[in-house]
RNA sequence: UGGGCUAUCGCCAAGCGGUAAGGCACUGGAUUUUGAUUCCAGCAUUCGCAGGUUCAAAUCCUGCUAGCCCAG
């Protein structure tokens, strides 16, 4: 009997490293791939820094796969996510709102466009070193589970992700803790062992990503305008609406005394309004571009703990649909800074039920 | 140009003769596969200016300057 095929997108980094090589493990026929997203060839084959998206990857990862003795590829995916992730970063800014683009690139870089040209080399699967399980539940959907360390759960940046993705996706490193996974790599002689987490944007490195919209856009950014308070008191200008994002309290340059923050970005007027700390708190979040995965789609009411934010630990709220593409989300407690543009994603226990892209 | 009050870090503000609190802002770091949040650290050798009294002054005295208030 063959093996079944899978490729695994290798950052170079530990995560999917390990990866690779559980997947070796467990009698796969393991093909490495390391996807060119953003950076120049020259720098894509030098940059030393680590990460998910392939900071300086190539030369980490071929030599994992050497030492694992498996095929290794590096396969350009450079104009999908300038499309996909970079100009959808930028325009979401444009609008007010606050873009997660690891979502994107994860829908649409990896798991849509890494599984299509996956397939067509013969493989049946995909996998990455994401924290985070797919199981299949006894309604006979495939749906994603969190990881066992709760901390290094990733699930809520997948939760985009199709049946038919998902039952073409193996995360053997959800099974495992940072820890575990970390000794695994030492073990087995691994030299990205000891490197550091990814961080931050990956096609910003110099993490100014307002300078970046700039460039991107040539200068065409919204001009600076007025900080108000909620009844409409002007108290200090602004630098561009694209500088904030609701929540935000540094680099306000404005002293009240005490702490003041994002509470709204108003595109139409070209206003940000700034309130206490308080004032950050809300309860009702709606969202669209829909996508369930537990369920087939949400009938009535369901109670389930939403999260609006990667680092959100979750808090208990009642779903339910308002038209074919739109839901509401009530929280029993106030949430901090409910941010359109962020994604919130529904879970039952450990088990994600779907989630939407906030308005 | 009579009277009164006030001038301390970018903003607000303690201090009232014993050798510059605090908050906000800002900067740096930690945390984080998004943006944020949070946390930790740093941040006036100097108190509007010039003299004087004291062992010692931001603190007392004098003059000047600026702002505010009340008269006019």
């Amino acid at each position: 009997m063959e093996k079944k095929k899978v490729v695994v997108g290798m950052s170079g980094g530990v995560d999917s490293s390990v990866a690779a090589y559980l997947l070796k493990e467990q009698g796969y026929d393991v093909i490495g791939v390391t996807m060119q997203i953003w950076q120049e060839e020259e720098e894509f084959l030098q940059e030393e820094n680590g990460g998910c998206c392939g900071l300086s990857a190539v030369e980490d990862a071929r030599r994992v796969a050497a030492s694992l003795d498996i095929p290794y590829y590096v396969m350009n995916f450079k104009s999908e996510f300038k499309k996909n992730v970079m100009d959808y970063f930028v325009a979401e800014y444009l609008k007010g709102r606050t873009p997660n683009p690891c979502i994107a690139c994860n829908r649409y870089v990896k798991w849509e466009s890494l599984l299509k040209r996956s397939m067509e080399i013969g493989a049946e699967y995909i996998a990455t070193g994401h924290y985070a399980k797919i199981a299949k539940l006894p309604n006979g959907r495939f749906a994603l589970k969190k990881s066992v360390t709760i901390a290094k759960d990733q699930t809520y940046a997948l939760y985009n992700l199709t049946q038919y993705q998902l039952s073409h996706t193996l995360m053997p490193v959800g099974d495992y803790s940072k820890d575990e996974i970390r000794i695994i790599a030492e073990k087995i002689g691994l030299r990205t062992a000891n490197k550091p987490d990814s961080q931050e944007i990956c096609f910003i490195p110099d993490h100014d990503y307002a300078g970046f919209i700039e460039r991107e856009t040539k200068g065409q950014v919204p001009p600076p305008g007025n900080f108000v308070t909620p009844d409409g008191i002007v108290i200090g200008q602004h630098k561009g609406i694209t500088h904030y994002t609701i929540g935000q309290r540094k680099g306000l340059g404005i002293a009240l005394g005490r702490p003041v923050f994002v509470t709204q970005i108003r595109p139409e007027s070209n206003e940000v309004v700034i309130g206490s700390d308080q004032e950050v708190f809300g309860t009702q979040v709606i969202a669209n571009q829909l996508n369930f995965m537990s369920i087939l789609d949400l009938e009535g009411e369901l109670e389930v703990t939403g999260k609006i934010r990667y680092s959100h630990q979750g808090s208990p709220c009642v779903i339910k649909k308002a038209g074919t593409d739109k839901i509401i989300c009530d929280f029993k407690e106030p949430v901090r800074a409910i941010t359109s543009g962020q994604a919130v994603v529904f879970y039952d226990k450990d088990i994600v039920v779907g989630g939407g892209t906030i308005l």
